[in-house]
DNA sequence: CAAAGCTCTTGATCTGAGTCAAAATTGTCG
DNA sequence: CGACAATTTTGACTCAGATCAAGAGCTTTG
């Protein structure tokens, strides 16, 4: 027995209107409790699950910041997401039973762990289940659809202000500030999400500080100017 | 009444093992007949369905190409993918109940509408229904994390060499040949979906051509060496 | 079938981001 | 606390792919 391992329920967790449907029954919200099996608590800098593992659950982050990626046979490899409090990861598991890529934690973190035949199982009877575990997949479908608007059409200060946007608008939808955030990933890692080296997130963060569109200390950021931000990822031709 | 529809039947369709579950029963294979509605028809250039519309049904490729793509306001657009028969498109629209990019035809081309109630309410019934729906989004998923792989950290040569191997593996799939093929698509769109421009797109070619591995007039691809083509994609070193 | 309009190829030149290198800063842990 | 390791910044130089431009093939349509 794992001692990371305790029993809970979602009925009162606070990330409820995250990651589970909206507008439950009481006896609805009851059966879904049953879902999350377990928490599992993850530390730093390691794995949730790996590529080649067998897929058997989902995981809503309860608390903490992952990353995931793929690689090829030749050791590239490619970060394909951050995820935070309140999203789901492990979807690419299940078309082959097995996963395609590593989910890291950047910082401790704990999980509920969903496994996922119950949510088949439970899906087929509770129909706003239903229709959530379709939109959730969807929206991972969409999202990596605007990802590859970015690495396949934008510029680098295109990529970091799109970033930089997309990271504390979804901070901000959690509580936290729509103006300062800690990154909780390397220039590496940033880099490797938006198909740049290091040194052109280094070199862009520092362009961005001297135009005054952010105040950069390491991995703290504060925008100063998300109308600039914006327009440069909306306007090619500003430059 | 739109002439171009009419009513048809899954059971009989020689597509139906790569758009259907495998190995139901008759009775279940009966009701999933029921599911498409209609077919319809698309001529050349035409869009099957637009950013912004109303979402109410995935679509089955029975016959032509498909092309997908997302835009920015700015009037950026990017390529997502390329579809081709028994392949589902219109998974994009089910979070929002809006589509998110544009499908548009190839070739002329016919598509079985599935109106996605219908998938939702007989998948709470055929659980092999359920995680074949589960396991076609879980597959556009991993498909689109090897895309940002691509995007992100491929060179143009690389890039194109991926594609080809990858487009005639499907096209293998579907009883084609192996190393002969037709592009349904222009270079431009082609450079849009890899992240170059049309002109790097026909260098590229160009240098395949010198090299050897593949021969090209305009739209007709044959491949010459395609464990060449692998070793480019492999082998990040090998230049 | 001829003209107009796409699409594709190729050449010349430019440039944004990559590479290589070194120094500065910060974090970690005995 | 102090030293080693990891991360970040910055500079100098290079290069893959973009851009600009012109011409050649194809397709389409009246």
């Amino acid at each position: 027995m794992n001692p990371s391992i305790i029993k809970v329920a979602c009925s009162n967790c606070n990330l409820r209107e995250l990651c589970m449907p909206v507008g439950l029954s009481d006896s609805d919200m009851q059966r879904i409790d049953d879902i999350v099996a377990t928490r599992r608590k993850i530390k730093r800098g390691t794995p949730l699950f790996r590529n080649g593992e067998r897929f058997t659950s989902l995981y809503a982050i309860r608390t903490g910041f992952f990353k995931t990626c793929v690689a090829t046979e030749d050791g590239r490899d490619q970060v394909t997401g951050f995820q935070m409090a309140g999203e789901i990861i492990g979807l690419d598991g299940i078309v082959n039973d097995h996963h395609t890529c590593d989910a890291v934690a950047l910082e401790d973190a704990e999980v509920c762990v969903m496994p996922f035949e119950r949510i088949e199982d439970l899906s087929r009877e509770v129909t706003s289940l239903q229709h959530h575990v379709h939109k959730i997949m969807s929206r991972e479908i969409v999202r990596e659809h605007g990802v590859m608007l970015l690495l396949g059409s934008m510029r680098a200060e295109e990529r970091l202000a799109a970033f930089l946007l997309n990271l504390v608008q979804r901070l901000h939808a959690r509580g936290f500030s729509q103006s300062e955030l800690i990154l909780r990933m390397t220039r590496d890692e940033i880099g490797s999400y938006l198909g740049l080296k290091l040194e052109t997130v280094s070199r862009t963060f520092s362009k961005f500080v001297e135009e005054g569109l952010v105040e950069v200390k390491q991995r703290y950021v504060r925008i100063l100017n998300a109308d600039g931000l914006r327009l440069i990822v909306n306007n090619p031709n500003c430059h």
